[in-house]
DNA sequence: TCTGGGGTCCTGCGTCCT
DNA sequence: TCTGAGGACGCAGGACCC
């Protein structure tokens, strides 16, 4: 285990709402809430002032609503995420070239292997120097741990939050670490959580008087070594910069649970070939197809077929995910159906060649015997319908209105559609109504959240100004 | 109160093969 | 030829993470 505490852990604050803050002057200060907006949606990030009311992550968003009323309510834009989640991890990179992405707004980067951090000082003038290039490039705020390895770096970054840096000077982690809820250690949720309650185990500091025989007892080989390793500070995981996909899945839950047996059929079709389309956008073929089913109850359950080999053709995954069905019981109805695929291979030319020749091959066997080629027939990915003929406005999405510019949606609803005016760089701006279908109204891209004003060079030199 | 979507990893069990 | 051990693999479910 290195001696230095030269692993940085990089959490964007609350990312989804502050980048939706970032975008739009009339929320800033405000509470505001990102998730689905259904029936069933949950919580995906929420701003600070949101917290305050007790909403958090994952939280049903019913009782979101019941708890922040007045809170702002909108849709996630994954686009706009993800290109503000490039420039940081672009930042990043200019550190070192060992970063581990976690998701949109969070990585984990090797600053000894970049040479930019050697010890404590030189590694806390690399995470405020971070910090600040975060600011200026997004225009918004991360926070920056600072540790000898992956788990302490993350609890550091927890620590800091928000818009603060931690570091964690080797040699007092597991003083640090004692008093801690066990929950802290990455790997311990709710249900291992309570397992160690009931056996009398609420601190890291009690996970390591325990010892390890007791805790592979409690929980297993795998779990009960790596729990024990942790609550001794020890984690010698190495920042990994590339990670192969493992699988690919799509899912969907209805606002109404499905009780209709053809419609069910219907759907798992529907999400066979989306998934598909995942899977040849990331230029993958899979063997193993996986139908998941979650029924009215909340049960929730899977059935998976491998193939004799890899695969990305919509009919083959089509005609698996239908027999897997086949064997499910959907009387009471599903709220939830997915499809995935997973011990996926690259998928190269010689797939396609491979391909062209079973094609070849099974249209040379259909003229000789007709009786077998009704399933050989080659079909198209079918992406996601198009928008119907009534255009949907989706709240906090942008927009463009050829008189008053640029605004997003505020609200929408019988036939209306609330939109206020305003840019990321704008002081907070007006709102106005207009029937849904008003031609003048269309749909616009995200605006840069900093340096419009900075000229056509692009954000990455811009400075944030007041 | 009523629980998203996209993943990863682990465990336990059954089967097949050597 | 029979038998048992053990590894590899397939499958289902659970826990966890963001």
């Amino acid at each position: 285990m290195r001696t230095a505490p030269t692993i940085l852990h990089l959490d964007m604050d609350a990312f989804y709402a502050s980048a939706e803050q970032a975008a739009k002057p009339s929320l800033r200060g405000k509470a505001v809430i990102v998730g689905g907006l259904g029936p069933r949606g949950v919580v995906a990030t929420c701003s600070y002032e949101a917290r305050v009311f007790g909403v958090h992550s994952a939280m049903p968003m019913a009782q979101a609503r019941r708890l922040a009323p007045n809170a702002a309510y909108l849709v996630p834009r994954f686009g706009l995420y993800r290109d503000i989640s490039e420039q940081v991890m672009g930042l990043l990179r200019d550190l070192s070239p060992l970063v581990e992405p976690l998701s949109l707004d969070e990585a984990f980067v090797d600053l000894e292997a970049g040479q930019t951090a050697w010890d404590a000082e030189s590694a806390q003038l690399t995470g405020v120097k971070l910090r600040g290039d975060i600011r200026a490039v997004t225009g918004l705020t991360g926070s920056v741990g600072l540790a000898a390895s992956k788990m302490l770096a993350k609890i550091a970054s927890e620590q800091a939050k928000p818009d603060g840096l931690v570091l964690i000077e080797p040699g007092t982690e597991r003083e640090l670490l004692a008093p801690m809820s066990v929950r802290t250690l990455p790997g311990v949720g709710p249900a291992t959580g309570d397992h160690l309650r009931r056996a009398g185990i609420t601190t890291v500091g009690e996970i390591a008087e325990a010892g390890e025989d007791e805790l592979v007892r409690l929980l297993g080989k795998a779990h009960g070594v790596a729990l024990y390793a942790m609550a001794l500070a020890h984690d010698v995981r190495p920042v990994v910069a590339e990670r192969d996909t493992k699988s690919v899945s799509v899912e969907d839950t209805y606002d109404v649970d499905i009780h209709d047996r053809v419609r069910v059929r219907m759907e798992v079709q529907r999400l066979a070939d989306r998934c598909v389309g995942r899977l040849r956008g990331a230029h993958l073929s899979g063997r193993t197809i996986v139908l998941k089913v979650r029924r009215y109850d909340f049960s929730t359950l899977t059935r998976s077929e491998t193939l004799r080999g890899p695969t990305d053709d919509p009919a083959v995954v089509r005609e698996a995910a239908a027999r897997l069905l086949e064997s499910v019981d959907t009387t009471g109805g599903v709220r939830l159906l997915g499809v995935g695929v997973s011990g996926l291979a690259d998928y190269t030319q010689e797939d396609l060649f491979a391909q062209a020749r079973t094609a070849a091959a099974a249209a040379a066997a259909a003229a000789e015997e007709p009786e077998h080629a009704e399933k050989e027939e080659a079909e198209e990915v079918v992406e996601e319908p198009v928008a119907p003929a009534e255009r949907r406005w989706h709240a906090g999405h942008d927009v463009r209105h050829a008189e008053f510019g640029h605004g997003w949606v505020q609200g929408s609803g019988l036939g209306r559609v609330t939109v206020r005016f305003e840019t990321p760089d704008s002081l907070p701006g007006r709102v106005r109504t207009f029937r849904s279908d008003d031609p003048l109204l269309e749909v616009a891209e995200p605006l840069p959240l900093v340096g419009r004003g900075a000229g056509d060079s692009g954000v990455g030199e811009a400075v944030v100004g007041g």
